[in-house]
DNA sequence: TCCCAGGCTGCTT
DNA sequence: AAGCAGCATGGG
């Protein structure tokens, strides 16, 4: 079992220190693998905003090093989003040993993980997110963070940080105004479904307590919503495990790996997927996703 | 310059 | 069910 060694140490300058006893667990490419799109990379630190506290995560030999800049409780709230006691060797023996291409790519990213988002977050990231690449994603969350989130405390010396902007704050600002941070024709989609969200109309905690089929029709209410993305956040933010979006990456890896290139009614996908990758498929889709996308640079 | 990006909507066939 | 234009913006 792996166990976070909980000691919290009180270093200067307001800072809270401990050490997530880990193994398999690879923090760059788990941060870096497009399901997530507020963190930055600063010589081996990753900065980020978890739960309204601001977070400085470092890979260690035995596991992930940590700094807050508030009073952290029991980390629970960090092990949750990092997934940090998940097994992971238990979710990779699901997976069919006759897959040679699937193996290929759980070893080449070893240690890559599915995280544990905030709903709303993870939402509106990914109703940003269509046909757009994943850089200029992450350009728009840090401006829309930097106009509207609520700002959080960081130790001395350390940049001022923000969350991600509320549904409340969003619902509030003008198309004109998202429109500015470069965000284009989804402005309207994401105005719509900070409204949506802040009127109760739509409730993304009860979401996570139905049923796959269920939430995910919930999540299709919204308009810019479509199947991809709605998966996307049943699997990073709901961790339905069986989740399995399909992008023009994913897309490209099935045909061409498990269709010899030929073009596939979509019912045949989906089946697919279902019945060869498993109750685990969302794992397996990411290990797909950032293998085709590193294959040059790995 | 052209093609593409973790797509979706609305319209046609 | 499947195909397709349009949609903003920026990277390579």
């Amino acid at each position: 079992v792996q166990r976070a060694n909980n000691i919290t140490a009180k270093a200067g300058g307001g800072l809270f220190e401990t050490t997530l006893t880990t193994k398999d667990y690879d923090l760059a490419a788990t941060l870096n693998s497009g399901q997530v799109f507020g963190w930055e990379e600063t010589a081996g630190r990753w900065s980020g905003v978890v739960q309204g506290r601001w977070v400085e995560l470092r890979a260690t030999p035995d596991g992930i090093a940590v700094r807050t800049a508030a009073p952290p409780g029991d980390w629970n709230w960090l092990k949750q989003f990092l997934q940090s006691e998940v097994q992971l060797a238990e979710i990779l023996e699901t997976f069919t040993s006759d897959d040679e291409f699937l193996l290929r790519a759980v070893t080449r990213c070893h240690g890559l993980r599915l995280l544990r988002q905030d709903p709303w977050e993870c939402l509106a990231c990914f109703i940003l997110s269509s046909t757009k690449q994943i850089v200029q994603i992450r350009q728009i969350v840090r401006v829309l963070r930097e106009r509207f989130g609520e700002p959080v405390a960081t130790p001395f010396g350390i940049k001022p940080a923000a969350a991600f902007p509320a549904a409340q704050r969003l619902a509030e600002v003008s198309e004109a105004e998202l429109r500015q941070c470069r965000m284009g024709f989804r402005a309207p989609y994401l105005r719509a479904a900070a409204q949506r969200v802040a009127a109760g109309e739509i409730d993304l905690t009860g979401i996570g307590r139905m049923e796959l089929e269920a939430a995910r029709e919930e999540l299709l209410r919204f308009a810019g919503v479509g199947e991809k993305i709605a998966d996307c956040v049943l699997l990073f933010a709901y961790g339905f495990p069986a989740a399995f979006p399909v992008d023009v990456w994913v897309h490209r890896v099935l045909t061409k790996y498990y269709f010899r290139g030929r073009k596939v009614p979509a019912e045949r996908l989906r089946q697919f997927v279902r019945q060869h990758f498993g109750p685990h498929a969302g794992y397996a889709q990411q290990y797909l996703f950032h293998h085709e996308r590193t294959l040059n640079h790995s």
